[in-house]
DNA sequence: AGCACGCCGACT
DNA sequence: GTCGGCGTGCTC
């Protein structure tokens, strides 16, 4: 037999199935779909088997070496996702696999080389050197290039006379845990004969035998039984020699969930409008059929409860579910729900855990253990086998798509997916994207709308507050008089707020008063923005960080000024201005340490705070009885963004975090500071009011040939040299214009709008297009030309076929 | 991506 | 003449 497989080189050359033959003994045993260890030139590699067949084109073929994984770790419909994956995104076909599965699969790779006789004498190479030849481990071949070229060229002359020996050694990144378990080796009526023999000499030895008597499990993890016998390693060390017991290991799963109680919950009862969502969605289960849904419906009109009970349906019919949120992490009540629902039947796959937590999640996946996953956008490729619905809540999210190669979207995969399982798929929004809302109404989706909340609530009235006219009446702080008195109040009664500014650190940009100098980050065309706690400016783009200075660098003058607000900021007014309030505020910065994010909602959430003060990753999700109050401090901080998503992510925010106040006894107020106040975004999202949104923000796109009227494709270019950069963007951009269709708009070549990132530059082309079948091909020649000069010159071209965002 | 092969300039 | 630089091409 002869595998097709996909090595684990992602790049151009090698995108392709190389054929190997199975050597007999492993005949048996492979699979398509599992990974495999195959020679490949010098080296050895992994690989996917993506095909089985009896001959093969070449004459010369390999022998696979061994095998990776026990079992495959993609099935066939996933080995088909991955080729319409790289299809449909311009990847590479290996790149695709490996992004279906979790990172602790990932490989690493190492050369190492070894003494084959320690007595060879090898005198160019100094002590050190020999001694890790010499050793069990050997010497690292990458670590070895660092110690000269002398060195490396005598390793180099004594390979080529074998006196040193090559080994490729494949390591996966993240390891399964196990631990030991102990099991009873003789027959169980024995052990009273056995203890009898032993109590007086080994006392005890006696009292583990006894537990086996007393305790019908013949197998227990040692470390248990070393807990409840209260006897010490040694102890059943001697049992082990005396062969009456048998340790062995075995695979645990990590769980990340372990410590926790989540209680039972049951099916809540409908309202009409919940009904009639529900209804079709539930024939389509029955009926194994296929079919895309939007429900649309305004926060807390029980959009969840929908979800739970159409998968319940999906389990009771004996099939899977996969649940996407925007991220997990951020809403552990979206956990509890589940796992009060389904109980152990839920994976839960999010960033919040660690690499190896993530793995174990996934295998309970694969095994079939799990029958629900819910988790952040890698979770739709949960290798389940028979899929009965795949949901995704909060659709518009951005986080959906993936901003790196693969460039996927979760919502493009799901249908796929929906489509290979027949079965349904539904989305969720109280803001959809315009793109899914324009489906919607064509009818390519079926579209459910719930107008009222489930609670009769009316949604929170907002208030628009124009801080020009706060400046004309005197009032130069942050808060504007109407949220401050607001903001006070709530702190007397004890009821919570949640403030929103988009912007982290200090200030955003440090200005000199009387030379202009602005300080910048060396490395990017970015301002770097100034942080309290640390002293420090540092720049959002790449890291870089740099002393405060006291005096301007261009100038020495000593009028040094802090412009623009951010987090921090509000939080040092609010406790000068509401000393009397406590605050917790939740950026990237009081965030990037692991289980902070849960930790301060936590705190949160049991009112240790009156304030939670954030970036937008506070809008999502979150639900807290006792919030009425959010105050929006600068809604058109993302209005004024050269990108044509602006006004619908400003109408999407605004809305969200209106929806937070007031979900429950208490009733919300929403106030939205802005310069802006007459943007159609900020005032339709003051009125909840989509539809007349969406009206509105497709006559814009239509005018702008933007989606969903026009296909959007993002060609950036990026390198040191500015020359070079605008050089490839030119030819490129002459390329297309060429080959496309006189309908298509070819924006550029531009400069990005942050032209420099990290000492690179950048440069862009943006294609408009309504149909060019040819595109994909041009793109993938210009990707093959290049091709040399992006190995070889740091250049780098990358292609975002569905960009959600061109900035 | 690695790694070998092969072609050209600088040196023993 | 050889060593060592890097450009070119292949890996089942």
């Amino acid at each position: 037999m002869i595998a097709g497989v996909i090595v684990d080189v992602p790049a151009f050359g090698t995108d392709k199935t190389f054929d190997y033959r199975i050597p007999e003994h492993l005949e048996e045993t492979i699979e398509v779909g599992m990974r495999v260890v195959v020679p490949f030139g010098p080296r050895k590699l992994t690989g996917f088997v993506i095909g089985l067949k009896e001959t093969s084109d070449l004459k010369r073929l390999k022998k696979i070496e061994d095998i990776v994984d026990p079992s495959p770790v993609l099935n066939q419909e996933l080995i088909g996702l991955g080729k319409w994956i790289a299809n449909s995104t311009l990847c590479f076909l290996h790149s695709a696999y490996q992004s279906m599965l979790p990172a602790a699969m990932k490989m690493n790779y190492s050369k190492r080389i070894y003494s084959i006789n320690e007595a060879i004498e090898l005198p160019d190479l100094p002590e050190q050197i020999r001694i890790q030849l010499d050793s069990d481990k050997g010497l690292d071949w990458a670590e070895a290039q660092k110690s000269g070229k002398h060195i490396v060229r005598s390793i180099q002359s004594a390979i080529h006379n074998g006196n040193l020996e090559v080994k490729y050694e494949i390591r996966s990144k993240g390891k399964k845990k196990r631990h030991k378990v102990v099991m009873v080796n003789i027959p169980t009526m024995e052990l009273n004969a056995i203890y009898d023999d032993i109590s007086r000499k080994a006392p005890k030895q006696a009292e583990v035998i006894r537990y086996f008597i007393g305790n019908n499990e013949t197998k227990i993890p040692t470390q248990k039984l070393m807990d409840e016998t209260e006897s010490s390693r040694a102890t059943i060390k001697s049992l082990i020699d005396k062969q009456i017991l048998l340790e062995t290991e075995e695979e645990i799963y990590r769980d990340p969930y372990k410590d926790r109680q989540f209680e039972r919950t049951v099916s809540l009862t409908l309202t009409e409008e919940q009904k009639e969502s529900i209804k079709p969605i539930l024939s389509d289960i029955e009926n194994n059929q296929h079919e895309t849904f939007l429900i649309h419906g305004v926060t807390g009109s029980g959009k969840t409860e929908i979800y739970l009970q159409s998968i319940e349906a999906v389990i009771q019919k004996g099939k899977e579910a996969i649940m996407l949120v925007p991220e997990i992490s951020l809403t552990p009540q979206m956990v509890h729900r589940f796992k009060g629902r389904f109980g152990s039947e839920v994976a839960v796959l999010h960033s919040g855990l660690s690499v190896g937590e993530k793995y174990d999640e996934w295998r309970k996946i694969q095994r079939k253990e799990a029958k629900v996953v819910v988790g952040a956008r890698s979770a739709i490729f949960a290798p389940f086998q028979n899929i009965g619905i795949i949901i995704i809540d909060e659709e518009h999210e951005s986080s959906y798509k993936q901003e790196e190669n693969p460039r996927y979207h979760a919502r493009d995969i799901a249908i796929e997916r929906g489509r290979f399982h027949q079965c349904p798929v539904v989305l969720g929004s109280a803001t959809p994207t315009l793109e899914s809302y324009a489906r919607a109404k064509k009818g390519v989706y079926t579209l459910c709308t719930l107008h009222e909340r489930v609670n009769q609530k009316a949604l929170p009235t907002a208030e628009v507050v124009d801080m020009r006219e706060e400046l004309r009446s005197g009032n130069r702080s942050l808060f504007s008089t109407a949220l401050f008195d607001r903001l006070k109040d709530r702190v007397d009664k004890g009821e919570q707020s949640v403030l929103l500014l988009n912007r982290r650190g200090y200030s955003t940009f440090v200005n000199c008063r009387d030379c202009g100098y602005v300080a910048q980050c060396p490395h990017c065309d970015i301002s770097l923005t100034y942080h309290k706690r640390s002293n420090q400016l540092k720049c959002h783009y790449c890291g870089f960080e740099d002393k405060q200075p006291t005096e301007c660098p261009e100038c020495t003058s000593e009028h040094i000024r802090f412009f623009g607000t951010g987090t921090q900021k509000v939080e040092e007014e609010l406790n000068k201005l509401m000393p009397e309030a406590s605050v917790i505020r939740m950026d990237v910065d009081t965030t990037s340490r692991k289980g902070m994010h849960e930790k301060l909602l936590n705190a949160f959430a049991e009112q240790k705070a009156d304030i939670l003060l954030g970036t937008q990753m506070i809008a999502k999700g979150l639900d807290f009885p006792n919030v009425t109050l959010v105050g929006v401090l600068a809604a058109d901080s993302m209005l004024h963004l050269p990108d044509f998503r602006s006004a619908e992510r400003t109408f999407q925010l605004l809305t969200q975090v209106g929806g937070r106040a007031g979900r429950h006894i208490l009733s919300g107020e929403v106030v939205i500071q802005t310069y802006t106040p007459e943007h159609y975004s900020i005032q339709l999202a003051q009125q909840h009011d989509f539809l007349t949104f969406y009206d509105k923000e497709m006559l814009m796109r239509k005018l702008h040939q933007y989606p969903p009227f026009y296909f959007l494709t993002l060609v950036t270019i990026s390198h040191e040299e500015l020359m070079y950069v605008v050089d490839v963007c030119e030819k490129i951009t002459e390329v297309l214009k060429e080959g496309l269709s006189e309908q298509a708009v070819i924006l550029g070549p531009v400069a990005s709008p942050i032209p420099r990132v990290k000492d690179r530059y950048r440069y862009q082309c943006v294609i408009k297009y309504k149909n060019e079948p040819t595109l994909k091909n041009i793109l993938n020649e210009i990707l093959a030309h290049y091709q040399k000069r992006m190995q070889q010159d740091q250049l780098t071209i990358n292609i975002d076929m569905h960009p959600q965002t061109i900035l």
